[in-house]
DNA sequence: GTGGCATTGCTATCTGCGATAGCCGTTCTA
DNA sequence: TAGAACGGCTATCGCAGATAGCAATGCCAC
Protein backbone atom coordinates (compact mmCIF):
# COMPACT_ATOMS: atom_id res chain seq x y z
CA UNK A 1 0.00 0.00 0.00
CA UNK A 2 1.70 2.94 -1.35
CA UNK A 3 0.96 6.60 0.41
CA UNK A 4 -0.12 8.84 -2.60
CA UNK A 5 1.07 12.43 -3.03
CA UNK A 6 -1.77 14.46 -2.48
CA UNK A 7 -1.27 18.19 -3.85
CA UNK A 8 -4.52 19.69 -2.07
CA UNK A 9 -2.52 19.29 0.99
CA UNK A 10 -1.22 22.91 0.48
CA UNK A 11 -4.78 24.31 -0.26
CA UNK A 12 -6.42 25.97 2.20
CA UNK A 13 -9.91 25.09 1.28
CA UNK A 14 -9.19 21.59 1.61
CA UNK A 15 -7.48 21.72 4.64
CA UNK A 16 -10.14 23.85 5.80
CA UNK A 17 -12.38 21.13 5.22
CA UNK A 18 -10.67 18.02 6.69
CA UNK A 19 -9.65 19.76 9.79
CA UNK A 20 -13.59 21.18 10.47
CA UNK A 21 -14.44 17.16 9.59
CA UNK A 22 -11.94 15.94 12.22
CA UNK A 23 -13.06 18.60 15.08
CA UNK A 24 -16.75 17.94 13.79
CA UNK A 25 -16.39 14.51 14.86
CA UNK A 26 -15.00 14.84 17.96
CA UNK A 27 -17.55 17.59 18.69
CA UNK A 28 -20.00 14.62 18.02
CA UNK A 29 -18.61 11.89 19.82
CA UNK A 30 -17.97 14.02 23.17
CA UNK A 31 -21.66 15.45 23.04
CA UNK A 32 -23.06 11.53 21.37
CA UNK A 33 -24.56 10.27 25.36
CA UNK A 34 -26.29 13.68 25.90
CA UNK A 35 -28.23 12.70 21.99
CA UNK A 36 -27.46 16.35 20.70
CA UNK A 37 -26.36 16.44 17.49
CA UNK A 38 -24.09 19.60 16.66
CA UNK A 39 -26.34 22.17 15.14
CA UNK A 40 -29.19 21.67 18.28
CA UNK A 41 -25.98 21.88 20.61
CA UNK A 42 -25.42 25.58 18.99
CA UNK A 43 -29.20 26.32 18.99
CA UNK A 44 -29.76 25.66 22.46
CA UNK A 45 -26.79 27.70 23.14
CA UNK A 46 -27.56 30.86 21.58
CA UNK A 47 -31.45 30.63 22.93
CA UNK A 48 -29.79 30.50 26.44
CA UNK A 49 -27.34 33.32 25.44
CA UNK A 50 -30.73 35.22 24.11
CA UNK A 51 -33.80 34.67 25.81
CA UNK A 52 -37.08 35.57 23.96
CA UNK A 53 -35.20 35.21 20.48
CA UNK A 54 -37.29 34.43 17.25
CA UNK A 55 -36.83 30.99 15.21
CA UNK A 56 -35.36 32.55 12.43
CA UNK A 57 -32.71 35.17 14.65
CA UNK A 58 -31.34 32.03 15.77
CA UNK A 59 -30.77 30.89 12.20
CA UNK A 60 -29.47 34.21 10.81
CA UNK A 61 -26.77 33.77 13.70
CA UNK A 62 -26.03 30.27 13.40
CA UNK A 63 -26.35 30.35 9.53
CA UNK A 64 -29.14 27.47 9.23
CA UNK A 65 -32.30 28.20 6.90
CA UNK A 66 -35.50 28.71 8.63
CA UNK A 67 -36.59 26.11 7.20
CA UNK A 68 -33.73 23.83 8.83
CA UNK A 69 -34.80 25.31 12.03
CA UNK A 70 -38.17 23.75 12.14
CA UNK A 71 -37.25 20.05 13.26
CA UNK A 72 -34.51 21.21 15.32
CA UNK A 73 -36.33 23.58 17.65
CA UNK A 74 -39.07 20.74 17.65
CA UNK A 75 -36.94 18.26 18.60
CA UNK A 76 -35.20 20.49 22.06
CA UNK A 77 -39.01 21.36 22.89
CA UNK A 78 -40.02 17.49 22.60
CA UNK A 79 -37.54 16.75 25.33
CA UNK A 80 -38.45 19.70 27.55
CA UNK A 81 -35.07 21.77 26.42
CA UNK A 82 -36.73 24.70 25.04
CA UNK A 83 -40.07 26.61 25.26
CA UNK A 84 -41.68 28.98 23.46
CA UNK A 85 -44.28 31.48 24.15
CA UNK A 86 -46.48 33.74 21.32
CA UNK A 87 -44.80 36.63 20.63
CA UNK A 88 -47.01 37.97 18.20
CA UNK A 89 -48.82 36.21 15.78
CA UNK A 90 -46.80 34.55 13.35
CA UNK A 91 -43.20 34.42 15.54
CA UNK A 92 -42.72 32.52 19.18
CA UNK A 93 -39.89 33.65 21.66
CA UNK A 94 -37.72 31.29 22.96
CA UNK A 95 -36.71 30.19 26.33
CA UNK A 96 -34.69 27.77 27.75
CA UNK A 97 -36.46 25.63 30.23
CA UNK A 98 -34.66 24.67 33.71
CA UNK A 99 -34.18 21.28 32.18
CA UNK A 100 -32.73 23.17 29.06
CA UNK A 101 -30.35 25.18 30.96
CA UNK A 102 -28.85 21.93 32.86
CA UNK A 103 -28.57 20.80 29.67
CA UNK A 104 -26.65 23.87 27.88
CA UNK A 105 -24.34 24.25 31.28
CA UNK A 106 -23.57 20.56 30.50
CA UNK A 107 -23.06 20.97 27.00
CA UNK A 108 -20.71 24.30 27.34
CA UNK A 109 -18.60 21.85 29.50
CA UNK A 110 -18.03 19.18 27.07
CA UNK A 111 -17.23 21.65 24.44
CA UNK A 112 -14.74 23.33 26.18
CA UNK A 113 -12.99 19.76 26.85
CA UNK A 114 -13.18 19.46 23.14
CA UNK A 115 -11.58 22.61 22.10
CA UNK A 116 -9.19 22.00 24.54
CA UNK A 117 -7.90 18.85 23.39
CA UNK A 118 -7.03 20.88 20.18
CA UNK A 119 -6.33 24.14 21.37
CA UNK A 120 -3.74 22.82 23.66
CA UNK A 121 -1.42 21.38 20.73
CA UNK A 122 -1.53 24.95 19.19
CA UNK A 123 0.84 27.80 20.44
CA UNK A 124 -1.15 31.04 21.95
CA UNK A 125 -0.40 33.03 19.19
CA UNK A 126 -1.40 30.28 16.38
CA UNK A 127 -4.97 30.34 18.34
CA UNK A 128 -4.95 33.75 17.99
CA UNK A 129 -4.43 34.11 14.69
CA UNK A 130 -6.79 31.44 13.31
CA UNK A 131 -9.60 33.03 15.19
CA UNK A 132 -9.01 36.46 13.28
CA UNK A 133 -8.32 34.72 10.33
CA UNK A 134 -11.54 32.52 10.07
CA UNK A 135 -14.27 35.35 10.52
CA UNK A 136 -11.95 37.15 7.42
CA UNK A 137 -12.63 33.80 5.45
CA UNK A 138 -16.46 33.81 6.40
CA UNK A 139 -16.65 37.44 5.55
CA UNK A 140 -14.97 36.89 1.89
CA UNK A 141 -17.59 34.55 0.67
CA UNK A 142 -21.38 35.19 0.18
CA UNK A 143 -22.64 33.80 3.75
CA UNK A 144 -26.39 31.91 3.72
CA UNK A 145 -27.90 34.32 6.12
CA UNK A 146 -30.98 32.68 7.37
CA UNK B 1 -34.73 42.21 13.87
CA UNK B 2 -32.26 42.49 16.90
CA UNK B 3 -28.70 40.48 16.21
CA UNK B 4 -27.96 38.08 18.50
CA UNK B 5 -24.66 37.54 21.14
CA UNK B 6 -23.30 33.97 19.89
CA UNK B 7 -20.64 33.20 22.67
CA UNK B 8 -19.49 30.43 19.62
CA UNK B 9 -17.88 33.11 17.96
CA UNK B 10 -15.23 32.39 19.97
CA UNK B 11 -15.16 28.89 19.67
CA UNK B 12 -12.29 27.28 16.88
CA UNK B 13 -14.41 24.49 15.93
CA UNK B 14 -17.15 26.52 15.33
CA UNK B 15 -15.19 29.28 13.56
CA UNK B 16 -13.25 26.15 11.41
CA UNK B 17 -17.60 24.79 10.47
CA UNK B 18 -18.12 27.97 9.65
CA UNK B 19 -15.52 29.23 7.50
CA UNK B 20 -14.96 25.61 5.71
CA UNK B 21 -18.82 26.01 4.66
CA UNK B 22 -18.32 29.27 3.45
CA UNK B 23 -15.28 27.84 1.18
CA UNK B 24 -16.93 25.14 0.06
CA UNK B 25 -20.00 26.96 -1.33
CA UNK B 26 -17.52 29.10 -3.00
CA UNK B 27 -16.12 25.90 -4.47
CA UNK B 28 -19.14 24.52 -5.24
CA UNK B 29 -20.08 27.85 -6.97
CA UNK B 30 -17.07 27.65 -9.04
CA UNK B 31 -17.31 23.89 -10.68
CA UNK B 32 -20.96 24.14 -10.95
CA UNK B 33 -20.91 24.30 -14.79
CA UNK B 34 -18.17 21.58 -14.88
CA UNK B 35 -20.66 19.49 -13.16
CA UNK B 36 -18.33 18.57 -10.48
CA UNK B 37 -18.81 17.75 -7.01
CA UNK B 38 -15.83 18.99 -4.36
CA UNK B 39 -15.25 15.15 -3.49
CA UNK B 40 -15.29 13.87 -7.05
CA UNK B 41 -12.56 17.03 -7.97
CA UNK B 42 -10.55 15.75 -5.23
CA UNK B 43 -10.78 12.48 -6.43
CA UNK B 44 -9.27 13.79 -10.30
CA UNK B 45 -6.46 15.39 -9.10
CA UNK B 46 -5.09 12.65 -6.27
CA UNK B 47 -5.71 10.14 -9.73
CA UNK B 48 -3.90 12.39 -11.61
CA UNK B 49 -0.94 12.57 -9.58
CA UNK B 50 -0.69 9.43 -8.74
CA UNK B 51 -1.15 7.07 -11.97
CA UNK B 52 -2.33 3.00 -11.59
CA UNK B 53 -3.23 4.03 -8.01
CA UNK B 54 -6.18 1.76 -6.62
CA UNK B 55 -9.87 3.05 -5.31
CA UNK B 56 -8.70 2.51 -1.95
CA UNK B 57 -5.29 4.52 -2.10
CA UNK B 58 -7.20 7.52 -2.80
CA UNK B 59 -10.07 7.16 -0.26
CA UNK B 60 -6.91 6.93 2.40
CA UNK B 61 -4.95 10.55 0.75
CA UNK B 62 -8.52 12.06 1.25
CA UNK B 63 -10.17 10.19 4.28
CA UNK B 64 -12.44 8.86 1.90
CA UNK B 65 -14.09 5.19 2.83
CA UNK B 66 -14.06 2.66 0.50
CA UNK B 67 -17.69 2.37 0.22
CA UNK B 68 -18.01 5.85 -0.43
CA UNK B 69 -15.72 5.66 -3.43
CA UNK B 70 -17.53 4.06 -5.26
CA UNK B 71 -20.49 6.01 -6.88
CA UNK B 72 -17.56 8.74 -6.74
CA UNK B 73 -15.53 6.32 -9.42
CA UNK B 74 -18.31 5.44 -11.08
CA UNK B 75 -19.99 8.21 -12.10
CA UNK B 76 -15.90 9.48 -12.99
CA UNK B 77 -15.68 6.46 -15.36
CA UNK B 78 -19.15 7.18 -16.82
CA UNK B 79 -18.10 10.59 -18.05
CA UNK B 80 -14.93 9.17 -19.49
CA UNK B 81 -12.43 10.96 -17.03
CA UNK B 82 -11.41 8.23 -15.61
CA UNK B 83 -10.20 4.46 -16.72
CA UNK B 84 -8.90 1.17 -14.75
CA UNK B 85 -7.40 -1.81 -15.94
CA UNK B 86 -7.14 -4.85 -13.56
CA UNK B 87 -4.36 -4.42 -11.50
CA UNK B 88 -5.11 -7.78 -9.46
CA UNK B 89 -7.92 -9.99 -9.13
CA UNK B 90 -9.32 -7.38 -6.85
CA UNK B 91 -7.73 -4.03 -7.32
CA UNK B 92 -7.78 -1.77 -10.23
CA UNK B 93 -5.19 0.50 -11.25
CA UNK B 94 -7.25 3.82 -12.05
CA UNK B 95 -6.01 6.76 -14.85
CA UNK B 96 -6.56 9.79 -16.08
CA UNK B 97 -8.06 9.37 -19.70
CA UNK B 98 -7.00 12.49 -22.11
CA UNK B 99 -10.45 13.84 -21.64
CA UNK B 100 -9.81 13.17 -17.55
CA UNK B 101 -6.81 15.46 -17.83
CA UNK B 102 -8.25 18.26 -19.40
CA UNK B 103 -11.15 18.30 -17.06
CA UNK B 104 -8.26 18.41 -14.17
CA UNK B 105 -6.31 21.09 -15.48
CA UNK B 106 -9.29 23.01 -15.99
CA UNK B 107 -10.39 22.59 -12.63
CA UNK B 108 -6.93 23.13 -11.40
CA UNK B 109 -7.43 26.37 -12.64
CA UNK B 110 -11.01 27.23 -10.73
CA UNK B 111 -9.80 26.07 -7.68
CA UNK B 112 -6.60 28.18 -7.77
CA UNK B 113 -9.19 31.14 -8.62
CA UNK B 114 -11.26 30.31 -6.05
CA UNK B 115 -8.16 29.92 -3.28
CA UNK B 116 -7.41 33.73 -4.19
CA UNK B 117 -10.34 35.06 -3.51
CA UNK B 118 -9.91 33.65 -0.09
CA UNK B 119 -6.19 33.86 0.10
CA UNK B 120 -5.85 37.57 -1.01
CA UNK B 121 -7.53 38.68 2.35
CA UNK B 122 -5.24 37.29 4.49
CA UNK B 123 -1.72 38.69 5.47
CA UNK B 124 1.07 36.05 4.20
CA UNK B 125 2.22 34.90 7.52
CA UNK B 126 -1.33 34.34 8.13
CA UNK B 127 -1.88 31.75 5.95
CA UNK B 128 1.54 30.43 6.63
CA UNK B 129 -0.03 30.23 10.19
CA UNK B 130 -3.10 28.32 8.95
CA UNK B 131 -1.25 26.03 6.52
CA UNK B 132 0.75 25.19 9.40
CA UNK B 133 -2.39 25.29 11.91
CA UNK B 134 -4.85 23.02 10.04
CA UNK B 135 -2.83 19.60 9.74
CA UNK B 136 -2.11 19.52 13.31
CA UNK B 137 -5.80 20.25 14.01
CA UNK B 138 -6.41 17.01 11.97
CA UNK B 139 -3.59 14.86 13.43
CA UNK B 140 -5.02 15.84 16.91
CA UNK B 141 -8.38 14.16 16.60
CA UNK B 142 -8.95 10.34 15.14
CA UNK B 143 -9.00 11.04 11.24
CA UNK B 144 -11.40 8.23 9.21
CA UNK B 145 -8.55 6.67 7.44
CA UNK B 146 -10.50 4.76 4.32
C1' DG C 1 -59.42 51.62 6.59
C1' DT C 2 -57.83 48.72 3.18
C1' DG C 3 -54.78 46.51 -0.26
C1' DG C 4 -50.36 44.98 -1.20
C1' DC C 5 -46.03 43.47 0.55
C1' DA C 6 -42.87 41.45 3.79
C1' DT C 7 -42.25 38.30 7.53
C1' DT C 8 -42.71 33.89 10.29
C1' DG C 9 -43.16 29.33 10.74
C1' DC C 10 -44.03 25.41 8.31
C1' DT C 11 -44.29 21.16 4.78
C1' DA C 12 -42.23 18.57 1.38
C1' DT C 13 -38.52 17.30 -1.11
C1' DC C 14 -33.77 17.12 -2.81
C1' DT C 15 -28.60 16.99 -2.63
C1' DG C 16 -23.97 15.97 -0.84
C1' DC C 17 -21.18 13.75 2.11
C1' DG C 18 -20.14 10.44 5.39
C1' DA C 19 -20.85 6.06 8.24
C1' DT C 20 -22.05 1.07 9.04
C1' DA C 21 -22.83 -3.80 8.05
C1' DG C 22 -22.13 -7.35 5.33
C1' DC C 23 -21.17 -10.12 0.67
C1' DC C 24 -17.91 -12.08 -2.54
C1' DG C 25 -13.89 -13.17 -4.75
C1' DT C 26 -8.90 -12.82 -4.39
C1' DT C 27 -4.49 -12.79 -2.24
C1' DC C 28 -1.32 -13.41 1.41
C1' DT C 29 0.64 -16.03 5.07
C1' DA C 30 1.33 -19.01 9.03
C1' DT D 1 -3.76 -25.43 2.59
C1' DA D 2 -6.72 -23.05 5.90
C1' DG D 3 -7.72 -18.82 7.78
C1' DA D 4 -7.01 -14.00 7.88
C1' DA D 5 -6.73 -9.80 5.39
C1' DC D 6 -7.89 -7.11 1.47
C1' DG D 7 -10.41 -4.68 -2.47
C1' DG D 8 -14.54 -3.56 -4.49
C1' DC D 9 -19.22 -3.65 -3.98
C1' DT D 10 -24.45 -3.28 -2.29
C1' DA D 11 -27.73 -1.47 0.72
C1' DT D 12 -29.03 1.58 3.98
C1' DC D 13 -28.82 5.12 7.34
C1' DG D 14 -27.74 9.94 9.52
C1' DC D 15 -26.79 14.75 9.40
C1' DA D 16 -26.65 19.16 7.43
C1' DG D 17 -28.06 22.17 4.06
C1' DA D 18 -30.93 23.97 0.05
C1' DT D 19 -35.21 25.05 -2.62
C1' DA D 20 -40.10 25.92 -3.56
C1' DG D 21 -44.17 27.09 -1.99
C1' DC D 22 -48.20 27.72 1.57
C1' DA D 23 -50.96 30.01 5.31
C1' DA D 24 -51.37 33.26 8.68
C1' DT D 25 -50.01 37.49 10.42
C1' DG D 26 -48.21 42.11 10.69
C1' DC D 27 -46.80 46.49 8.47
C1' DC D 28 -47.19 50.54 5.64
C1' DA D 29 -48.71 53.67 2.05
C1' DC D 30 -52.36 55.40 0.12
Amino acid sequence: MTTLTNALESRLGYQLRRASAVMMADLARELADLDLRPAEVTTLLVIGENPDCSQTEVGQALAIKRANMVPIIARLMDRGFVARTRADGRSHALTLTDQGRKMADEANQRIAAHEARFVTQLAAGEVETLLRCLPTIRGTGAEPEG
